[in-house]
RNA sequence: GCCCCCGUAGCUCAACGGGACAGAGCAGCGGAUUUCUAAUCCGCAGGUUGGGGGUUCGAGUCCCUCCGGGGGCGCCA
């Protein structure tokens, strides 16, 4: 249960209740923990609409609070509202949710596809793609835990201008081209790809398509090794052949007009978007722009019944954007449904020195080498550690030290050392016992507990605006809380319910962080 | 020139629809090991949130402006 969510309610009961309005109001945390477990500023919030003090507004607000189920405290303070959770009612909340292992949120009716990495299949998957890669499966795993229903899929762009390229480059390195062709493919992965064509006798009209092809797979493999599912794969070719390009044609036609001979969207009729300019669909040549494919495949996107289209793109399409969903409000699917997040560029240091790279030379750190590098673990968790948005420098050298500054470890170890408690405890007969969570009676068992519920906050507010990064952080956040109390406390002690309770609580803590873990993708072993 | 992201402790970053005295980690200094794994913990120190103005009961967060860094501005994808 989000005791967020449910706290929210109660307010806006009580605020029912006492003027008869229909209002929600936000809870957040107080700014010292000692002030109480959640705080709402109600009464700045309300003064204005119920024409009231803030400080009356709070202070009735807390009243009736009080005499509410689970809540202990209320204290008004100024326009806020202070609150501190009943501690047996907060044990039985946690007794519940270990007992199921913290299971995921009652579903609700809002369909969600994520698109994400979808690379050019013109060569091997970049860091990029591995930070997008990881920002956009712990997306939809979080989805799907705060109940929404949630798809990954992954686009193809295996037509085009990009694909002729490619074929060009592939002529080339097989010797049937003297010179390297504007935009060609470098790298020794081309030069490889190329010896394979040739070796296996491939025709040479079917090159570029059968590079794709082998392309395709291997990004596949890398992505499953770093524990990414995809729900569906899409790709160009079938966009083209389907019937959404002519819909495209149709819906758009209001908005279309003819320019040089070319075929130009009025994009600029949509401001809210922010579009400076009208954009090319048809080329003067006839040829359609990857705009309009684009706008193809994301009405088909749309007719599938999501309700909230997700991009994830990197910085390179930032300037992109406004045109799609000005494009999108004219087909009739509405701009807004579309929300793309930019993932920022990632920086590889390694000793402390940056780990320069050369597109133009066709080299460049692969996403494969990083996980032989560092595993999918770190990996991973690495990539989760900061806000999507904002650039990552990502320390080689950190990620594979097995050291405390290691976040991924100081995390996983959380878990193992749970683990080896549990087992110390069995190998003296000493059960968890969840009926013995009451007599806990210290103020880090109490935070702990509480802590663990935290997980669906957390997760339900990150998932909304796929703010990955602070799934990371509440991971290290509980684990450091653990490791203290750890430290402070003897688990099992010669008191045996006392032992056995302190287990019921290592056991939900366990619980909760392995499936923390789980949704970071990141593996929760036993001993370490 | 126009647009987007960013600027917070020496370094890397948090701060959840604007909330209370801006928090962590690392680095620095000082401590804790007869242990249920020290891959851990405790303490100290560290700030004019790039500058200025505005809106608000309240601004790191919103608006304007300036400075600095990164990215984007194709009938490429």
């Amino acid at each position: 249960m989000n005791l967020k969510t449910w706290l929210g309610e109660e307010i806006g009961a009580v605020i029912r209740a006492r003027w008869g309005q229909e209002l929600s109001v936000p809870v957040a945390y107080p700014p010292r923990p000692e002030m109480g477990d959640y705080a709402s500023s109600v009464g700045f919030l309300l003064a204005r609409t119920l024409r009231r003090s803030p400080q009356e507004i709070s202070a009735a607000v807390a009243e009736d609070l009080r005499t509410r189920e689970g809540i202990r405290e209320a204290t008004p303070a100024g326009g806020f509202v202070n609150i501190v959770l009943d501690e047996a009612w907060l044990f039985a909340r946690f007794r519940e949710a270990a007992a199921r292992g913290f299971p995921p949120l009652p579903s609700k009716d809002l369909r969600v596809l994520l698109e994400f990495v979808s690379a050019n299949p013109t060569g091997p998957l970049n860091v990029v793609s591995a930070r997008a890669a990881a920002v956009g499966d712990t997306w939809k795993r979080m989805l799907r835990f705060a109940g929404v229903q949630a798809d990954a899929e992954y686009y193809v762009n295996d037509a085009g201008g990009q694909i002729r390229a490619l074929q060009a480059s592939l002529e080339y390195f097989a010797g049937l081209r003297e010179a390297f062709p504007e935009d060609g493919y470098r790298g020794a992965y081309v030069e490889a790809l190329a010896r394979r064509l040739v070796a296996e006798d491939v025709p040479r009209e079917a090159w570029a398509r059968t590079v794709v092809d082998w392309i395709l797979e291997e990004q596949m493999a890398v992505l499953r090794d770093y524990r990414v599912d995809y729900d569906s794969v899409v790709r160009e070719s079938w966009v083209r052949r389907s019937e959404y390009p002519a819909k495209v044609r149709e819906k758009l036609a209001p908005y279309l007009y003819e320019q040089d001979g070319a075929v130009v969207f009025r994009s600029t009729a949509f401001p809210q978007f922010g579009d400076d300019k009208d954009r090319v669909v048809i080329r003067k040549n006839g040829e359609p722009t990857y705009f309009f494919w684009d706008l193809a495949y994301h009405l088909y996107k749309a007719e599938r019944g999501y309700d909230r289209l997700v991009d994830l793109l990197g910085p390179d399409h930032q300037g992109y954007v406004p045109r799609m969903k000005a494009g999108l409000e004219a087909l009739g699917v509405g701009g807004d449904r579309l929300e793309v997040l930019i993932v920022q560029q990632v920086n590889l240091f390694r000793e402390g020195k940056r780990v320069r790279m050369s597109k133009r030379k066709g080299e460049f750190y692969e996403m494969k080498t990083l996980l032989e590098e560092v595993g999918v673990d770190a990996a991973r968790f690495f990539m989760l550690l900061r806000a999507p948005s904002t650039p990552l420098d990502f320390d080689l050298t950190l990620a594979r030290k097995l050291s405390q500054d290691n976040p991924v470890y100081y995390v996983q170890y959380t878990h193992a050392r749970t683990v080896n408690l549990l087992r110390y405890g069995e190998e003296r007969e000493l059960a968890p016992d969840p009926e013995g969570l009451f007599r806990l009676d210290l103020p880090e068992e109490r935070a702990l507990a509480l802590a663990c519920l935290r997980l669906y906050e957390t997760v339900e507010d990150a998932a909304r605006t796929g703010e990955v990064h602070r799934l990371a952080q509440y991971l290290l956040d509980l684990s450091r809380t653990f490791h203290a109390y750890y430290q402070k406390v003897r688990i099992v002690t010669e008191d045996e319910a006392l032992s056995r309770a302190r287990l019921a609580l290592v056991d939900g803590i366990r619980k909760a962080v392995a499936r923390g873990l789980e949704l970071a993708g990141v593996a929760a072993p036993e001993s370490m």
